[in-house]
DNA sequence: TGAAACAGTACCGTTTTAGTCCTAATATTA
DNA sequence: TAATATTAGGACTAAAACGGTACTGTTTCA
């Protein structure tokens, strides 16, 4: 199994299609140029329009188009859109760490804690933007940490 | 659904356990102290001893011990023993990329596989002796970057 | 008015995961 | 040597998640 579910693939496909694209595209555009079932495609486009990040046109022109500026699109948000907040194990969020029964004497939860943040945090910083000229990096800056090298941030 | 598996978790809490615990300890006893089925935990324990991390012994007083420094296990070979080697998408390794039919005109594959390095690099580099003891950290580092503040990572 | 497109929802089949069970092998101890 | 405690190995099952489809309705435009 992979990280990313293959909706969230697509999702960034569309996404990242539509952001390069920008007069826009119909859902039939984007499942014949990539090969995906049209219902399906439908389905992401219907729910990132639902949540914000496009904007949706009916009627016989109609289609979607990129609603944000893709360089302040991160994957965590696409993330917690189509499927849900990143977790890094069961005991991950603050609630689940309530209920976790062995919390007392787990001797692995901060520990993992801090992975959590890591990974977190980096889903946190890569944005559409940068997915789509990839050249175009988080230079200087990462995972919010002054790095030694002064180049000019993204 | 979590990054990583239950069985996963497990693993980590397993390893964690028997790295504080030198002289090692039966799956009856890693059973109860975390309330884990018996049969399961067993399970996960037969893995981690067949991929070398742990060492079996049979017979009234056996049980598992740690076979490796944790300093030296890291997260990354964890998980290649426990599930599977981790992969960002569907097309994140490379024979996944040449079957791949929109490889020619997709958008975010490099994109992505500079996402799927920084995770692997992660989890890589993140070992079970620094989960056990949080705080003796990378140190200055992190992920090869020479970092200005030198403040703990945290 | 009809066709093209999105909107919403319910549904199904397959795969994966979590967890169990059973039998055999091995070591200890009395 | 016999009883017992433990791991070894593998087959098996139930439930949940995922991927994907189907259907029905609504809006827009020509």
């Amino acid at each position: 199994m992979s990280f990313f579910s293959r909706k969230m693939d697509y999702a960034l496909l569309v996404l990242s299609h539509l952001g390069k694209n920008q007069q826009g595209s119909s859902a039939r555009e984007i499942s014949t140029r990539y090969a995906i079932s049209r219902p399906f495609v439908a389905n992401i486009l219907k729910t990132l329009c639902h949540h914000g990040f496009l904007e949706s046109h009916r009627g016989v022109h109609g289609g979607y188009v990129l609603k944000r500026k893709p360089e302040s699109v991160s994957l965590a948000e696409v993330m917690n859109a189509i499927d849900e907040p990143f977790s890094l194990m069961e005991c991950s969020t603050e609630t689940d760490t309530l209920r976790c029964s062995i919390k007392p004497f787990c001797t692995i939860h901060t520990g993992m804690a801090e992975v959590h943040e890591k990974i977190k945090g980096i889903l946190q910083s890569v944005t559409l933007g940068e997915i789509l000229s990839p050249e175009s990096k988080t230079g200087g800056r990462f995972l919010g940490l002054e790095l030694v090298s002064s180049d000019q941030v993204e």
